[in-house]
DNA sequence: TGCACTTTGGCAACAGCGTTGCGAAAGTAG
DNA sequence: CTACTTTCGCAACGCTGTTGCCAAAGTGCA
């Protein structure tokens, strides 16, 4: 909670208390959460929540939801959030493929969109498309419905904050492309989000209650990945972090295309290639015992393609190397665990808008 | 800002704005700083600075220091630190050494102790010793001086949270010991604050200006590392985060006694006891560029024993390395700095009490 | 020297935040 | 039906930063 130059006023102490109970409201699901218990979880007086919550329900932003049993007393009423009072378009674009889905304030996905994409047929090609499919999915809002935003994922290394893309892999026409801006001035001044594909992944991971701090590392045809430290998506001050694949992990080793030797994505492809997807596993654990290391994270999730192809293999793979290496400093074991499902990163996508009015990732 | 489960009330936003305002004061240093110069750098407006700092120069934390020359009108009060308003003090505890300073709010060492130390002695033994040493040194606290509370810097693997220590190399009797409770109660209350060295390393350096997120490599008789990020220093969940040194950078390479092969430490040092300081100057640079690439941190800084045996060697080894690699990403290259100083641990160690006044590590 | 102007910064009134005191509402227990 | 417990809103309050206004303290020009 913080203003423009760290400074906080009432306004700023308001919308982030109003952000944590709206997060709190979301994660109790459809069966709510009473007052009571969010002034516990909040830290805040029964009364401030009951004011905070009084002026969601006029917003139309929560509602009652039935009460509790009685302990003894008068039953609590419980309030729940009110899904459609926004939504949020999250788009995936990926080599050959666009993914878009429509989901609400809860993000669940109320519509979706899907078909083939070409990269390579240039910028403004790929904006029209892109344009169109938010617009056929506004056009599906239920009645009253509001459209807070679009996000976008993709490969590429790119800058987060100012929504440009530079070298995405293979298509050197897109270097610099102002993807944010061009996309909400096509679209008549809708806000957009632009990140990295692993880092919605990761995002939309945090949302759903993937607590503390994590990793999700993502081999499919690259080795990326999207950190989450302290419950926010970690990007660094150029937002350029999570460049997993490039580290190196054998010194003079086999060249990658990146130009170094040794980095833990050309081994572990290499190695799938050859077939020897077990030591590919222990490749990958290798690189995220560093990482787990290095960040004292919580948890390992790994996913993609590549993996699904052997997802045993990889999981307990990796899950030898990070246990070997815990056993040896004592520390808690970074659990693995693999993940999947199709609209996942377009998911992470709408989290890209959704997430802040949550107070997360803002 | 937050208190308490997140929520935040009242006294949480004053705190806020007041260790903002005060971080500036000390930024400033003796020239001071203008009220409507804090008001820019803070977001707030002039009236708000205007209460803020009254009731810091009530409280004796500020003070006028004159006038500056007018643009046209009334010339602007100038406000400064007063340093002397309050001290802590900072211990490093070494394997062979113990140094403990007194420092002001400014971080200014007013007073020094320094000795053999034999860590092995037991806890007790040990214990004793330390808390004679920061009483020497309250002693020493200019008139109607407070002492805010004393903080430990030692080499081992901890628990900064808890205050426990684990695995203090080469001493299994410090297995479990509650340092922090135990100094504590020998001191009377005084609160302490225990740390890993290079984290306390970290902490100073950010403290002292070294702005956004970096990385604080130390090779001595081991190497360790202190991470900040986005100002503030990255513990991770369990407080064990910048285990630099048993990063695994050559896959089956030579054992390392953690019991793991191809440790960025075990090369580093064998290469240095072969006299091949060059190559050990490029393993560490490739750990390093792994953890720039992870996290997209702004600057690398390398000191230790071992690196002033060669500094130039050491810096510009791991810079031609990062150079390296930032050719390829196209991204800024991590600046590597050199740095050096006797007291530097005891420093930051004070600045485990200090910063939190100015809203630092809190 | 005097007057107009600029800029700083305090005083007072204010709006809005969470807090406290209290009482109505809505149950259970006997 | 009565006593008790628990929830939750209303009203008054204290404290935050904000706004409107004016005194203070300079410069610049006639």
């Amino acid at each position: 909670m913080r203003g423009p130059g760290g400074g906080a006023n009432l306004l700023v102490l308001r919308s982030h208390n109003t952000a944590l109970v709206l997060d709190l409201l979301r994660t109790a699901g459809p069966e709510g959460i009473s007052r009571l218990e969010l002034a516990e979880r909040t830290g805040l007086t029964p009364q401030a929540v009951s004011k905070i919550t009084a002026r969601l329900r006029e917003e139309g932003l929560a509602a009652e939801a039935g009460r509790r049993a009685s302990t003894g007393g008068k039953p609590r009423t419980v309030l729940r959030l009110v899904p459609e009072a926004g939504h949020a378009v999250g788009v995936h674009l990926d080599r050959d493929e666009l993914r878009a889905v429509l989901a609400d304030l809860d993000g669940t996905v109320v519509a979706r969109r899907h078909g083939p994409l070409d990269l390579g047929a240039g910028a403004e090609a790929v904006l029209t498309r892109v344009a169109s499919v938010v617009e056929e999915l506004e056009a599906e809002l239920p009645a009253g419905g509001s459209l807070l935003g679009a996000g976008v994922a993709l490969p590429g290394p790119l800058d987060h904050r100012r929504g440009v893309l530079h070298r995405v892999t293979g298509f050197p026409e897109w270097d610099g492309f102002p993807l944010r801006d061009a996309l909400s001035a096509r679209l008549g001044g809708v806000p957009v989000v632009v990140d990295k594909d692993t880092n919605a992944v990761a995002l939309g991971l945090a949302v759903a209650g993937e607590g503390g701090s994590f990793a999700y590392l993502h081999l499919g045809t690259g080795l990326g990945a999207g950190l989450v430290i302290g419950g926010s998506v970690h990007r660094g001050p150029r937002t350029g972090a999570g460049e997993f694949g490039h580290q190196v992990v054998q010194l003079d080793g086999p060249p990658c295309g990146c130009g170094d030797r040794g980095c833990v994505e050309a081994l572990c492809l290499a190695a799938v290639a050859r077939g020897e997807t077990a030591e590919a596993a222990r490749v990958l654990g290798t690189g995220a015992a560093n990482l787990v290391g290095l960040l004292d994270i919580d948890r390992v999730l790994v996913g993609g393609r590549t993996v699904e192809g052997a997802p045993e293999v990889f999981v307990s793979g990796v899950r030898g190397v990070l246990e070997a290496r815990a056993r040896r400093t004592g520390e808690e074991c970074g659990v693995v665990r693999l993940v999947s499902g199709e609209e996942r990163v377009a998911e992470g996508a709408a989290q890209l808008v959704l997430a802040p009015v949550f107070g997360q990732d803002g």
